[in-house]
DNA sequence: AATAATTTTTAGACAAGTCTAAAAATTATT
DNA sequence: AATAATTTTTAGACTTGTCTAAAAATTATT
């Protein structure tokens, strides 16, 4: 039976090892947990005892095809409950997280594909984070940063790459959600700052707002 | 904050505890949470430390109005989930509980309260249980067992006693469920076994099967 | 290539919750 | 009321996951 630590740990593992194929290393697994770099080699050696991943002294790790699909499935139930949060309960995006991190660790087969059936078999969470279905497939959306978006062009908002409540609340208060077209006015190079057209409102956004804000051309 | 285990051991002996307003001891609480008398004493102080019970050595123990509370509040999230899962996602009233014990942990007021709202602000459960409002309340309905039932009358299904599995797919093999109307016709005095009438079926139940079944007088 | 800085691991300790085995208190029996 | 049976508690140990402090390995710098 896998605990919960040992779920977290999968899954923080998982996230760090998407971009780049390499290995994750012990510092990053400790900082993103807010835990100590000891602590992440005792768990990382029982991880690696348990198959769900690969472990070389001093170079870090890397999961397993049974650590991804551990991973992908808690993933997976972590997006649906968001998303019936959202649609059935009326939380508003920048509050699910807490209590979807609480709902991943349910074990129920059935109840995470009921709530799937349920939600009728949604592709994408309130984030515009892809949700993989029974079998772990989903499919990337090719989105881009607004930071990287070209001058002029008009797009819709499919994401965010921050998930804090602070973005989130700072995303609602200028009315900007999934779905909500974006027409790129100007880029200052002096600060990387953005100014965008919203519907009829301008706004200028800073570097770090445009850094994640995930856009797709229409 | 309180565990996962204190939670467990409360709700564990606030049941113990409903039926006559004297302590509930060691072993009892043992034997409902399958571990050992030892374990039960220490926990048992820590839960008296915190305030969620009075302890008196080879007493026993009693719930205080903070311990309380904490028990009713499971107890509605329960019973709010088991509602949940058989009204929402097809689940069938043996198989809710072993998730339902999953998800009363989840810490989120606002989870509980819209998941009443959403569920319409129910007052009983699937095996007839009340459910306890935002406040606390519920009103425990008058039943009686089937066992105690009086020949000739007619009554109808309102809860159960036993939750098991087994007892509850041989309910509905049997198409009893809450609501089914149920006439006593015969009382056996050698073996307690009840022969009832169901629509237009006669069935006769073993002593083990009225004892765990609820009516209420038509 | 030698030394410095950083990262990672080891060793030993601690808290929570559990256990076994033995001691102490309570309850039942004669 | 003394002894027997039962219940409860204590004492000490174990597991999981964590920590600090020190040692070892790796990477960066000169």
């Amino acid at each position: 039976m896998i605990t919960l630590t040992e779920e977290n740990y999968i899954k923080a593992i998982y996230h760090l090892g998407i971009h780049g194929k390499n290995m994750v290393n012990t510092n990053a697994i400790a900082e993103s947990l807010e835990t100590k770099a000891s602590s992440v080699t005792d768990m990382v050696k029982k991880l690696a005892d348990k198959k769900y991943l690969n472990y070389k002294k001093y170079q870090g790790v890397i999961l397993t095809e049974k650590g991804n699909y551990v991973a992908i499935n808690i993933i997976r139930k972590h997006r649906l409950w968001e998303l019936f949060l959202v649609e059935k309960l009326n939380f508003t995006w920048d509050e699910v997280h807490e209590v979807a991190e609480q709902l991943e660790h349910i074990k129920s087969e059935k109840l995470v594909n009921e709530l799937d059936a349920f939600l009728n078999f949604p592709t994408h969470d309130p984030h515009g984070d892809p949700i993989p279905d029974k079998n772990g497939k989903f499919n990337k959306i090719e989105k881009i940063a607004l930071s990287k978006a070209i001058n002029g062009n008009t797009y819709t908002c499919v994401g965010v790459q921050d998930t804090s409540s602070d973005f989130l609340k700072y995303l609602d208060k200028n009315n900007i959600g999934l779905g909500t077209t974006i027409e790129v006015l100007h880029k200052e190079p002096f600060d990387n700052s953005v100014k965008i057209k919203l519907n009829t409102t301008e706004l200028v956004v800073s570097q770090n707002v445009a850094k994640n804000l995930y856009l797709k051309i229409v």
